[in-house]
DNA sequence: GCGTTGACGAGGA
DNA sequence: GTCCTCGCCAACG
């Protein structure tokens, strides 16, 4: 039985997971957990992703638009892109290109 | 204790 | 397709 708290620690999980070269969207997450409500609480809880061991690979996750919205929560902006374009993700205008096909659903890849 | 903000998303017009 | 409104709930002032 988690506590409330435990619902950042379930979003940290479940962004560790997401696999090398692939993105997902806060809703997703929101929804795997049991709160898809509540996606504007998992783009918070990632403002202490940095702050966890081992960090976590927040910049493999965008909103729903494909669009970079928390990069201006990382150490440099260009970061993001770099990490994501690093990994084969393509950015092009802080917007993720084939965003669907590099989208990466928990409900589905992780299932249960 | 209260009002505002915010790395979002879904639904309606 | 776009634009607007509401909900969601923790953190901040």
């Amino acid at each position: 039985m988690p506590d409330k708290t435990d619902f950042f620690k379930s979003v940290y999980e479940v962004t560790r997971l997401i696999p090398k070269g692939r993105v997902t969207s806060y809703g997703s997450i929101a929804n795997y957990i049991g709160a898809p409500r509540s996606a504007r609480m998992v783009g918070y809880a990632m403002n202490g992703a940095g702050a966890q061991m081992p960090m976590v690979p927040a910049h493999r996750v965008v909103n729903r638009n494909g669009l970079l919205t928390g990069k201006a929560h990382f150490n440099d902006e260009n970061d993001m892109q770099k990490l994501l374009e690093n990994e084969g993700v393509i950015v092009k205008n802080d917007q993720i290109v084939n965003f669907k096909q590099h989208f990466w659903d928990p409900k589905e890849e992780l299932k249960l």
